[in-house]
DNA sequence: CGTCGTGTTGAACGAAATCAACCATCGTGG
DNA sequence: CCACGATGGTTGATTTCGTTCAACACGACG
């Protein structure tokens, strides 16, 4: 397959300038990860790497999109929006996630970096070429699917029967569960992380205002619950108080 | 392949007993729909049917659960619950959707029928060992499930940002694109069709109390938004009246 | 130094929850 | 046959949680 140079000027660097898939931090979680030698070759001579910074849009609702992206770095949002302008953010993806409809020509949300990130993409014609004739790579994303399809249940929960307080709390089991976390969670052991969002993405993520976040974050500081150095950096003392507050959800009653 | 009777007492026929899928009512939408002969002589062999009464409860969270199902006829909730007995609502399955999770062996939600219905069901073993022979079951079922990840996404802009008037009106716009309608929306028609749910389920489907649920559609009511005949029956006059009180989401500006 | 982006905090307000009474329908057993 | 309770639904009064409106704090940056 002859590889051309794709449209996005200055971030693109031709195959043998790629850093290989070998050494990639997200190789075993994404979705290549049950590609073997040859798929992956293919996957590579394909492959080409973009760099967006915080706040920049990477996909608009409704327009074409003709790519689909591993998230090597970084965090992006999905959001929806209602026309008096009210918005809701209705994904998160995070390091090994995926990006993209294979199958869709258009962007079905918005799609904004919350921070500076690196992404894997794939146009998205050859990409769905290669879907339609190696399993492994349907299969595995049929498995993301499903864990997102999870993970939007749990939310819903959050969004539909949770206080805001218990919102906040949950946010930052989230964050915590999927590695977000800067000391990995020795047990036990007070637990570092930095928020990827601002206090409005924040709100929307859960369904507030940007006010209650801000409040509810000032309670648990207030009660102990967190600590903060900065507006983004959090400490958890106690993971179990933390997971107390979140009001407890399917997986705290499995772990 | 053998087919032995599986355990549901009086619920179960053997395969020469049963409706051919030729003549199923959801052959085209659901997970077979791209099956070919072959491949539903081999899901014909192994199928059976269960009905379910109204109330019943299907498959318990967490609880070990040993078949898939295609809905064939009537409505099942999915549902999740906090400790203390708040629960939320998180997938309704109307006709041709997908019950079950390949690979997991515990039910991930609570699944309680909300109308008497009709299951096609497939031990999960032999399905899955079907999906993994089969490309075109794993599509459809990936297909499948990334539409009910936007359908989920659609509901999370619902519980977020909507007002209690706007969910009722959203619900009655899901129930009608989905076809629970009727009389199929002739254009500038009145639309009727039957709610599938008691006010507590829309309830927790909305994340309301089903007090405010109740409230809402008197308000709609007298509005001459909808017409009520007794608790079930709805009548809607004018559906884009209807579709304007919904809050406008992605479908409403697309179509 | 002023301004912009981001965050915090206070006061007043309002939408939905809560608490409570009541109504209609339906099946059941005396 | 009717009294009975159960289930599902409506409506009213009151409260509460989160929103809204508004002022202010802080750091970055031209």
């Amino acid at each position: 397959m002859q590889v051309k140079a794709p449209i996005f000027a200055g971030q693109v660097r031709y195959p043998d300038d790629l850093p290989s898939c070998d050494q990639c931090p997200i190789r075993d979680r994404a979705i290549c990860a049950h590609c073997e030698a040859d798929d992956l070759t293919r996957l590579e001579a394909t492959k080409y790497y973009r760099r967006c910074e915080a706040g920049q849009v990477i996909a608009l609702m409704g327009e074409p999109m003709d790519f689909v992206a591993s998230v090597v770095d970084g965090v992006a949002s999905l959001t929806q929006t209602l026309e008096d302008g009210r918005t809701q953010m209705v994904g998160l993806l995070l390091p090994s996630d995926f990006l993209g409809r294979p199958g869709r020509d258009c962007a079905g949300y918005t799609v904004t970096a919350a921070t500076s990130m690196q992404l894997c993409c794939f146009r998205r014609k050859p990409f769905e070429v290669m879907l339609a004739c190696n399993p492994r790579l349907t299969t595995r994303l049929l498995e993301m699917t499903l864990d997102e399809l999870d993970a939007a249940r749990e939310w819903m929960l959050l969004l539909g029967r949770k206080t805001a307080r218990e919102k906040i709390a949950s946010f930052l089991v989230i964050l915590a569960r999927r590695g977000a976390a800067v000391n990995f969670a020795r047990p036990g052991q007070s637990l570092s992380l930095s928020l990827p969002l601002t206090r409005e993405a924040m709100a929307d993520y859960l369904g507030l205002t940007l006010e209650t976040v801000s409040r509810q974050i000032s309670a648990l500081r207030r009660d102990g619950v967190i600590r903060l150095s900065g507006n983004r950096d959090v400490d958890v003392p106690d993971y179990a108080r933390l997971l107390a507050e979140s009001g407890g959800d399917r997986d705290s009653a499995r772990a």
